[in-house]
DNA sequence: TATGAATGAGCGTTCATTCAT
DNA sequence: CATGAATGAACGCTCATTCAT
């Protein structure tokens, strides 16, 4: 089969591309994301990325697939690491955390689509997406099927509502986090705590009356 | 003191400049922001934008400064429109959605500082920054003193909380808005609303038991 | 003879390369004939080309070739077609513009040569350009011979002449077609009618006095 | 009046890069007229050119311009160096070979637009051609006048038949002439008289029977 | 203070050609 | 013989910045 190993071989040059782009890119940032700077981090002249990729934006696009791809097996690994579906969900929201410290740069390709309303985002990209969103439904389900939170949350919506929270928070702790310190005296990191004990909090059945 | 009508007559050269940058970000996007394009619009010579700033970047922290400052008055507005602090805190909430979907591009400028590290965020914007929080935590303070919030909550915390979460959820519901209506059959701004419900109903006293 | 076996095929595989180079000209034009390309239609890697073309003029020239081939047998038969010279002439002078007409796309190789000083034309399209001419040649001989055409009229340079001037007007009539049309009301092909008709009456001999 | 001197500064400069364009074009042919080469010709950096012309094929759509209303002058001269109106023609014939000799390479740029269909000739350029031809249309339509040529022939169409003619046989004569020389002993320019005699010749009125 | 012509490095992309296998 | 991955120079074009006036 040496098709097969031909196609093996493409995909880790692809990936070797893709590494080096992602250093060039945690680097240097989006702006300086360059053909020519991708070239020269993986040691390949530039006429070379053009085998493996059609051109600079599917090279983008790559990325965050990738990044999204991490941020599900994230996910995936959060819920398997609780028994109890409020803490998956606060495990999920940690994670969120940790992932967005180490993978700041990627908010940028994401909103890279954003910004250029022409660029369409890759199918996969979507997917991605649409499997982290799938996740957390199903996890929000279960907890309100065990009475963990309250009946009228609509579980999708909820989910959203997670994703843009904690998407903001992880943002706000990160960027401020000096000010934080001197405003607070707390950490991002327990900044964020508190965010997360207010949403699970909030989530939670009121006492009846 | 001519000096000082100079000085005048400088600021309001910059003002000017500022205008027609802000017009053109607004028309043709980050992307197309080129000096050259600014002074076309400003009715100067490429040169003169010089004069005024030292360079492009200075142009665009500009640009961000003023639109923090806008967005203060906002709030300023949301308070005077109403007495009860939980209602102030609310329109708060409120106006910072208005203020994205009419100002989503300046967005990108703000992401800039992230992805250029070694820009500074001037230190004009960070005081407007502050006053922004200053603001929101008075009403805050006087929201607790009334017993209309849960008093073990952290006025200047939540007040971050608040910011962090609100600007997630503006993102989250302008960019993915057909996402909304297809999975929820919700439109941005219910979608929206139901945040700012689960804000306001976590910042309440719980009931005693 | 393994040896002119192997030639044979050398042969048949280099007409299965030009005839994917043709392909891809006719379709593309002469700014997207690529080697890629070429190596596409001819299903064969971009290498192996160079094994039978020294580079890509090469192939381009042999393109001519081929080209100046077909037109030299369509001659033979505008020849074949008439009994007489004139008759036999006229056909020619039509079938000049038929080729044209669906060959045009390489006329821009011809033109190739003339922007490549360095260029040699290949001895192959030399020896088919005279052959073409010496073809001409004997028709106009005959015509003398038969009193249709003037006595002192030089039939190697006529033969020049009519190549010259038909040249000029199958490109003319194609290429401004649509002024022909505006400027006259009349379509290409009656332009070029009248072309041919005042070539056939200029040759004839005059009346006596 | 600086704003004129400005005006006229800028069009002197445009004329220093056409200048180099053309000379480049004279020395590499078409192919090779890259925006280096002409910048480097005209002792400018690249983006120069850039203030100048909007883009490559704005100088290429220059050169042809001042190309065919070099042509227009040239006829021009030849009416006026002659009074018989089928003199005048003969001058002009013997222009177009003359241009043709010293301006070769200019017919690439014509057919520049003919290959890239996409693009549209220059008004500037139609217009000229134009010109030309209403030029060579009024001394037709006065030696019809003054019976110097058939009654029948339709001036407009053999003012295209005389331009498609002649452009066909200086190609000819110039490309082919050391062919010439070895089959026919004569000069280009021999043959190219010869054709003139011959166009001439077939224009007068026949014999009356 | 104001100009705007000029710069030149940088961009993404193409493609004829080479060469180790 | 045949491959096809790799090269690297070249392309047209943009734009932040400078500087002589």
């Amino acid at each position: 089969m040496p098709k097969a190993i031909d196609q093996k071989d493409k995909q880790l040059k692809k990936q070797h591309i893709l590494d080096s782009a992602e250093a060039v890119l945690r680097r240097q940032g989006l702006n300086k994301l360059s053909i020519s700077a991708v070239a020269k981090e993986a040691r390949l002249a530039q006429g070379t990325l053009y085998l493996y990729f059609k051109e600079k934006e599917e090279i983008i696009a790559q990325l965050t697939v990738r990044s999204r791809k991490r941020l599900l097996q994230l996910f995936h690994d959060s819920i398997n690491a609780a028994d109890n579906p409020l803490e998956q969900i606060r495990n999920i929201l940690y994670a969120s955390h940790t992932f967005f410290k180490e993978n700041k740069i990627f908010h940028d390709l994401v909103s890279f689509y954003e910004v250029n309303a022409e660029q369409e985002e890759p199918q996969e990209l979507q997917q991605a997406s649409q499997n982290i969103s799938a996740l957390v439904v199903s996890v929000l389900d279960r907890a309100k099927t065990q009475g963990l939170i309250r009946s009228n949350l609509n579980a999708t919506e909820f989910t959203y509502m997670i994703w843009g929270m904690s998407n903001g928070m992880v943002q706000l702790v990160d960027l401020r986090g000096k000010m934080l310190e001197k405003d607070l005296n707390k950490s991002p990191d327990e900044v964020y705590t508190s965010f997360v004990d207010f949403v699970i909090e909030g989530m939670k059945p009121t006492n009846p009356a």
